[in-house]
DNA sequence: GTAATTAACACAATCGATTGTGTATCTTTT
DNA sequence: AAAAGATACACAATCGATTGTGTTAATTAC
């Protein structure tokens, strides 16, 4: 008896002042037909009595959510997050609400998350793949539906939609060179997945480097793993024990990039000038680790920024004109860790 | 003329199967009054014509839009990135989906937001609050509307809502208890606005730590600030800079402890022995400063999880029967930054 | 074999807002 | 003052699914 308060409606508001709902609906919604004083005092009674809109019966009517879908790996990641963080603030000043949903970086959990979505009826979709991810049938309803899909950083190369993506191999290649540049000659890599693109241009443009300056690649110094701290330290180890290691590692991500270097430290190995180490993302820890890491900035909280707008956009042109990819330019950070001469001391040299 | 392609609808499917749209949607939801063969006949042809249910339609009827609405300050920050990991697992398992949004911890944002949210009609709120918020009207109309709130973490002492929370006080008293046992006399505490629960309570534990064992309290080592990077760095000057400086320092935050290492480092102090620090949170980052950092874990996704359960548990019990406050375990992380004693050299000591 | 169930489905109202079309009343024009 | 155009609002259909209440046909009971 005490949660009976129904809600109130334009109905209810309509009543109250003798005009139809359709008067109150428009002049809710500042609607030209409706004379000034008609929409004060309805204005004003809604607001007295405590009335909010019913956006699902305006939605249905309308046939929208006001919601944009986001699927990503795992949420509690510092690029991740990051990215959403830009994605809300865009998404929040157009009026739209982020559904947030993390894949795990499980293909089967991707797939679910967008059906989950596609139920939803959300308006767009904002998407960094699942590390495993090969087939992207589940999102062909988002197509077909004229939905706005605009894939994030880990893309799909088949599928013809809006993306935002910074130039793995340039930045790649930038970060090896740079290492050649340092005098390293036997310079080893952490890499990805190598179906996932990023991890593919990154490890692409490593070669390319090595190439460029006419040094011989050597397969056993190309590591491919998840990138997980455990496989930075793992990976390390055997590199350093190999008859002939390394004197540089150029790592596609921070976290295995800076276990390297607490291992090479363990093992008594001094970085950078017997191992110089460059890493990818620019996390947080890249600069707390002890020597600074070298390191790529990824321009997070701009992906996510562009990601939204670009979904705001195909939904403006009704008509797919093309799809568009933005490609993010980034900067190689050099710190410590790669610095063969002795590093000056500066209290600002972080771009963080 | 290519994109009226209409979406299909229950009624599409009765009339193609020739039986009533009743039916149909009583099939699709496995009723037990509809039969056998019309039950797999619609489900079949739903499948065939690609039809997905229209959950705005079906919201509006039954009132409800299975979803969860997040305030937090900043998504991208390690803590709450977490916590939001934690409640979309849970929610996801639910059914519900999870609209987050950030108040950048400013008051009028979070009021925005909160409205925002509630004009979504959101089915529960879990809100970690804005550092100056210190009204809290702007959830007055979910209570009135028996919308489940849930703070988490920084909370309204004020508010009777569900809380999740950590026992802030024993856990800072438990980390200066540990300074003092390792020898620390003057001990320095970094503290946060005292309006905000965690932060009073830090300091109180702080406090009493240093009462408990008969150290005197000195003023001049209590520094309030929002506890960032640089005022890490500004604090720990100034600390170090005193006639008589303190021999350690009880961080209310991570950030500002790995800041406090830094510039004590830089300024030639040794760490832990001229001056010892802890933090609190156990960010990624203090286990990789050097020397690690002595730390307060804080079960940030388990703090999601039961977020996410109290809301779902709060929507079960029509009945309000009393608000709940969970207050989850912490563990004091030690690490180097505060061990006086020679440290062990071991690969197994990081719990991260 | 008739009454009483049960099974299987249809009717029609409902959720709350939006919107194309219609209709008075009031102005303006000439 | 009659015609023409504005002004201000109401009617009623619509968005798609849900659900309480029939209604018919088939089954069971005795």
């Amino acid at each position: 008896m005490k949660k009976k308060k129904k809600e109130v409606t334009i109905y209810d508001i309509a009543e109250a002042l003798n005009v139809s709902a359709t008067t109150v609906s428009r002049a809710l919604n500042d609607h030209f037909s409706i004379g000034k004083k008609t929409t004060g005092a309805v204005k004003k009674l809604a607001r007295e009595m405590g009335y909010r809109p019913n956006i699902i019966a305006s939605g249905l009517r309308k046939n929208e959510t006001n919601a944009i879908g986001v699927i990503v790996s795992w949420i509690n990641r510092p690029f991740i997050s990051s990215l959403i963080s830009g994605i809300e603030a865009v998404a929040d000043k157009a009026g739209y609400n982020v559904i947030i949903s993390q894949s795990n970086d499980s293909f089967e959990k991707e797939v679910t998350k967008a059906q989950t979505l596609y139920a939803s009826r959300v308006e767009g979709l904002i998407v960094s793949l699942a590390m495993d991810t090969k087939s992207y049938d589940h999102f062909y309803p988002y197509q077909q539906n004229n939905i706005p899909i605009v894939f994030v950083d880990r893309i799909s190369l088949e599928m013809e939609t809006d993306k935002v993506i910074i130039n793995n191999f340039d930045a790649a290649f930038t970060a090896t060179e740079h290492l050649i540049k340092m005098g390293c000659k036997r310079i080893a890599h952490f890499a990805g997945a190598q179906h996932r693109n990023i991890y593919k241009e990154r490890q692409d443009g490593y070669l390319h480097a090595l190439r460029t300056y006419n040094l011989p690649v050597d397969e056993q110094l190309i590591l491919h793993s998840n990138l997980s701290i455990e496989e930075g330290w793992k990976g390390t180890r055997h590199l350093l024990g190999l008859s002939n290691p390394p004197d540089a590692i150029f790592s596609a991500n921070d976290s295995a990039a800076v276990s390297a270097i607490q291992c090479a430290k363990e093992l008594g190995i001094r970085v950078p000038e017997s191992l110089a180490v460059a890493g990818f993302n620019n996390d947080r820890i890249s600069s707390i680790i002890e020597p600074p890491l070298t390191t790529i900035n990824h321009p997070a909280i701009d992906m996510g920024k562009i990601a939204a707008q670009q979904v705001l956009k195909q939904k403006k042109n009704r008509e797919m004109v093309q799809s568009e990819t933005v490609v993010l330019k980034t900067d190689l950070i050099i710190r410590a860790s790669s610095l063969r001469e002795p590093l000056v001391k500066s209290n600002a040299s972080d771009s963080f």
